[in-house]
This record gives C-alpha cells, sequence and structure tokens, in this order.
DNA sequence: AGTCCACAGGAAGGGCAGGCGA
DNA sequence: TCGCCTGCCCTTCCTGTGGACT
C-alpha cells in the first residue's frame, strides 16, 4: 500500500467518528417521531380509522412544497394502523409515481400494483382491459381493505392522463369483498385544476394541505434528530441555527435542512475536524448546489451541452441569443454536429435558464431588437468543472 | 406618433423511436 | 410479429413586443 494512502486511512481510524448512526439522516429513514405534524397525523389518522372496523376510509388528497412532511406523515400513519390491526386485514400499497418503469404507462402502473396481491403479470403484452380485471380480481380476493398510496400523483397524471384514476376512485362498486382507498400526495398546489372534476371530486373527498416549516421548527427538527445522529458535542454552536435559516429560506424544507447538515458534518469529517462549525455548512451549501448544476449538466442532451459550450466560449460576461446563435453554428460546424434552428436554441437557452445553469433574461435593446441577456453566474472553478465535463463526454473542441 | 429591429414565444405539424396490444 | 399509438424533439410559420430612432 502507499504510505499516503495509508496515512489517510490511519489518520481516519484513528479520529473519532462525528457520526453515531449515519443512516438516521439519509432519505430512507423513518423517525420514530414527526415534529410539528401532530395535527396532520391526527387528521390523517382519523380519517383512516375506519379500516380497523373494515369500513371503507375517505380518499384523501394532499399536497404541500417539497420536504414539508407529506410522505413521511402517510407512511408514519399506516405503519402505525397496520401494527395496530394486525389481523384486521389492511393492506398498504405504496407507489412512488416518478420512478422509471414504475408508473410511466397505465399499463406499467397497473401490472405493478397487480404484482403487490401476489399475481403475475407479465412485464408487456396483455390488453389493458385484462389486467385491469386481473387487479380487481386481486383486490377482491384478498378481502381487505386496501389503502393505495400514489406519491408524487401529479407526475402520473402529466404521464398517462386521469383515466385510471378515474377507474381507481370507482373501482368499490364492483367490488364485492373488499374496498380501496386513494391517498394522493402531490407537490403541485394546482394540479387538481388539471384533472377531471369527477376524478377531483371523488379523489378529494378529504383534503389537506401541508404547510412549509418555519426556521424554529426546521431547528426543532434538527435538534430532535442530532442526537440520534451525531455522538456528543460534535455539533458547534450557531450549526443548526444556520441549516435551520438556510432551508426556510427556500421553503421550509426539511429535506434541504436534514441534507445541509449531513453533508456539512461530511465535510467536517473529511477535513479531519471533530466538530462540525458554520463554515462547514457554508461549504455545505456551496457543495450541494454545485453537486446539482454539475448533475445537470452531465445529463443534458447533447445538443442542449453544444449550447452551453457556445456560451462558455464567449470572453465577455454577457452575451445576447444571437451572439449564441452564431458561435453555437461554428461550434456545431467543428463538432459534427447538426445545427438546430434559432427558435429551438431558444429554447435550449430557457432550460438552461430554468435548470440554473446560466441567467438568462428578455430585455429590449430599443432599436436593435428585444432579445435575452445571458450571463454564467458561477464560480470559476466551477465553469472549469463543467468545461471538463462538456470534453470528456463529447469531446468538445 | 410611427417605424423598425431582433428576437420571444405560441401553434401546428413532421419524423422518429419505442411501447402497446391484437 | 407488426400495425398503431404516443411522446418527444424539432422545424416552420407566425404574431407580439419594448424601446431607440426618425
Amino acid at each position: 500500500m502507499q504510505t499516503s494512502l495509508k496515512a489517510i486511512f490511519d489518520n481516519y481510524a484513528s479520529k473519532k467518528s462525528i457520526f453515531k448512526n449515519k443512516k438516521a439522516i439519509t432519505i430512507s429513514y423513518n423517525p420514530d417521531e414527526l415534529p410539528h405534524r401532530e395535527k396532520e397525523i391526527n387528521t390523517i389518522a382519523s380519517i383512516l380509522a375506519p379500516s380497523i372496523r373494515g369500513e371503507k376510509p375517505s380518499n384523501i388528497f394532499i399536497y404541500g412544497k417539497p420536504g414539508t412532511g407529506k410522505t413521511a406523515v402517510v407512511s408514519y400513519v399506516t405503519k402505525n394502523l397496520v401494527e395496530i390491526s394486525k389481523d384486521k386485514k389492511i393492506k398498504i400499497v405504496y407507489i412512488n409515481c416518478k420512478m422509471r418503469k414504475v408508473a410511466d404507462t397505465e399499463y406499467r402502473l397497473l401490472a405493478q400494483l397487480t404484482r403487490e396481491f401476489g399475481e403475475d403479470v407479465p412485464a408487456t403484452g396483455l390488453p389493458t382491459d385484462h389486467i385491469y380485471n386481473m387487479f380487481f380480481n386481486a383486490i377482491d380476493k384478498t378481502e381487505q381493505t386496501i389503502i393505495i398510496i400514489l406519491d408524487e400523483i401529479d407526475v402520473l397524471v402529466d404521464k398517462i392522463g386521469d383515466g385510471f384514476l378515474y377507474n381507481l376512485t370507482r373501482v368499490n362498486e364492483d367490488l364485492k369483498n373488499s374496498q380501496v382507498c386513494v391517498i394522493g400526495i402531490s407537490n403541485n398546489l394546482s394540479f387538481t385544476n388539471e384533472i377531471d372534476p369527477r376524478v377531483k371530486s371523488s379523489l378529494s373527498e378529504e383534503e389537506m394541505i401541508f404547510s412549509p416549516y418555519n426556521a424554529t421548527q426546521l431547528q426543532d427538527i434538527l435538534r430532535r434528530r442530532m442526537s440520534i445522529v451525531f455522538n456528543e458535542n460534535v455539533i458547534d454552536e450557531g450549526v443548526i441555527e444556520k441549516c435551520a435559516a438556510l432551508a426556510a429560506q427556500e421553503h421550509g424544507d426539511a429535506r434541504r435542512a436534514l441534507d445541509l447538515l449531513r453533508v456539512a458534518a461530511e465535510i467536517a469529517e473529511r477535513n479531519g475536524s471533530e466538530k462540525v462549525k458554520e463554515e462547514h455548512v457554508d461549504k455545505a451549501e456551496s457543495k450541494i448546489d454545485k453537486d446539482r448544476i454539475l448533475e445537470a449538466v452531465k445529463t443534458q442532451p447533447r445538443q442542449s451541452q453544444a449550447v452551453l459550450w457556445s456560451i462558455l466560449k464567449v470572453k465577455e460576461e454577457e452575451v445576447y441569443t444571437g451572439d449564441i446563435y452564431n458561435i453555437y453554428e461554428k461550434v456545431c460546424l467543428e463538432n459534427g454536429i447538426k445545427p438546430l434552428t434559432q427558435r429551438r436554441v431558444s429554447d435550449l437557452i430557457s432550460e438552461l435558464d430554468l435548470l440554473g445553469i446560466i441567467n438568462a433574461k428578455v430585455i429590449s435593446k430599443g432599436r436593435y431588437g428585444r432579445t435575452r441577456i445571458v450571463k454564467l453566474n458561477l464560480q470559476e472553478q466551477l465553469v472549469n468543472k463543467i468545461r471538463e465535463i462538456l470534453v470528456s463526454q463529447y469531446y468538445f473542441q
């Protein structure tokens, strides 16, 4: 082993770890308590309670911004519900509609749901009405109250329309032995305006809005989690406050607050510090943003990357759409890419703006037309990283 | 007040790939 | 297996726009 490597490992092994239970600060961790969501927990529990007596609970539609505890609260309540009613025959089915290859199409979603009841469904090939029958029969055979949780339901409706929800919310009319309750969860507050009013009224028998956490509540959440995740006295004063304040600035996102704390602790540990300090939170914030941007750059299609490469080639601080297009045409020529039209490039520029990679603003230059002014608001170091990615992925020159 | 520039951005439709379903 | 359908990416055509210039 190289001596430098040995030094790194030895150093790591000899240091006291900051983390006591690192798993408890990851996305997949289900906490035993959900502070500041008592009201929501009680409401959902009382809506679902009839299922213990074998009655059908009302469908629930929940919406709120990301990181407001929607999924955590629902899984907390349903987990407890199943535990309490061990022999009462309640089955929970959770589907995250954002998962690819699970809820991309009506067929896949139905196949996934049917498999939850032990049925063997081919990945493709069956007519949709056939699989609907399989699904209904499978449910009815169980003689249970089925609670189907559709997380990120807005993504599902975007992809496959609301026909599926219409059928699902009416399934009870055809069932003899079982009953189905649907819990829809959405980040998009205007989602219900986009669906059929009949679906809307049956899905939203009960409607709930999860409001964002404020900075004080976020601090409390972090403090309670802190004792599970970290060893004693490793979090410096002001760290929790800073993480909470930064996350509250966004939209009261608890996930963001926990991420900040986790990344800050990882940075502290990597730097050999025995304590997590405020400066680590600053570094964590810029690392999270940096990672997000680099990830976005990596996953862009080639044409979009060519547009970005053209923007990076500009020496001036600001450029206009027309200039970018001229450079882009040259870049295409040099790299053997078929150039897109200006109309399309204009859309790609707005997409890059939406991703936060560039900053584009529509301005008017009076006699000299209306255009977009484009700036790169990134640190030199990050720009260099982006260049490296573009060169290594597509050999741009 | 009217003109004009350089686009923004909406609408419609073509082409293609991949998935569906009989 | 193969025709059909759908979604995505893209082009073409078009109207709209803010403000400098005349």
